[in-house]
DNA sequence: GGGCTAGACTTGCTTAATGCAAGCCAGTGT
DNA sequence: ACACTGGCTTGCATTAAGCAAGTCTAGCCC
């Protein structure tokens, strides 16, 4: 399968799209980001088939947007998908596709929407770096997402693995 | 082909990525913005094959991205393919993936990179609602794009056909 | 200590999407 | 009358995606 056509081209937004705009990646950027980190939870969560969950897993990997990182689960070490900075900063990606999704494409059946909420001053807000209520930008640990059709608890997105924090 | 999976899902940033992120539509996209409206235009400046392209738009007619509008080549009737509001409105997208890519990809061979310009203060400005530079919000009309590997003047964006404006 | 189970993958095969080349059609310029 | 251009469609080969089954490791349970 070789690295994606568009990886290298001149163009910012051509290389982005070239390795986030592949079929399931963003998808999983986006479970990432909250909070997902094994491989059998993205399959669940996903339903995406198994060989093709490995190989992107492995592509973003490669790409630094994640990170393998060994776990312990009962005694045994396990693999884990950990978000580097990369991957976090994919963030504002998500918030513009969830504002253009939102507006412009409609649910098969009517479900609550998503929501963003700020849990510093606890307003819903529009995806994006302000909040709508305080005016203060959203720092991602205080950022929580509610996505009603799977639960009405708010999700704080995932914190990335730094090689600093 | 059939419409694509995740079009209906309950999550909006699916349904986003179910449209955008196919192979191709991003870049589509980016070019209607930079004033692209013609067929053959598309598949000179992305190198798509020509069926992909005609399906590809096809899509984003069908899913009101894009407005196929008949326009006047010399006496005759030839089509073009126009922003309508809510292809317009992937702008945000672009931006952020701009900035993602610009952060964390690099291109085969250095070049001069992207740069964004508000017309109104002449400053150059990351991509995204407000201007670096002067503060204000950016309009749509005054944004302008510097893509110095094929040209160094700014391109202005195109502006959506509207039934209102 | 033998079987069971969970997680994380591979491998093999089928189906769908992509890419390439060629062809078509209408109007236009020569 | 003929080649040419823009905008397609069709056919066929190649590549990627989806599905099912199998593998491997290592605790865990009796």
């Amino acid at each position: 399968m070789r690295t994606a056509p568009q990886v290298s081209v001149p163009c910012p937004i051509g290389r982005a799209a070239g390795l986030l705009g592949e079929r399931w990646t963003l998808l999983i950027l986006r479970n990432a980001n909250l909070g997902t980190t094994r491989f059998d939870a993205f399959r669940a969560e996903l339903g995406i088939a198994e060989n093709i969950l490995s190989n992107r897993l492995a592509r973003l990997v490669e790409a630094g947007v994640l990170m393998r990182v060994p776990y312990h689960d009962g005694g045994r070490t396990r693999q884990e998908y950990r978000l580097t900075t990369a991957g976090a900063e994919v963030l504002p990606v998500l918030h513009a596709l969830a504002v253009w999704g939102e507006e412009h494409t409609k649910p098969a059946e009517p479900t609550g929407s998503m929501q963003v909420i700020h849990q510093r001053c606890g307003q819903v807000t529009t995806p994006g770096r302000v909040c709508d209520g305080c005016g203060e930008l959203v720092r991602r640990e205080e950022e929580a997402w509610v996505r009603p059709w799977l639960s009405p608890d708010p999700i704080i997105l995932a914190s990335p693995v730094t090689t600093g924090t």
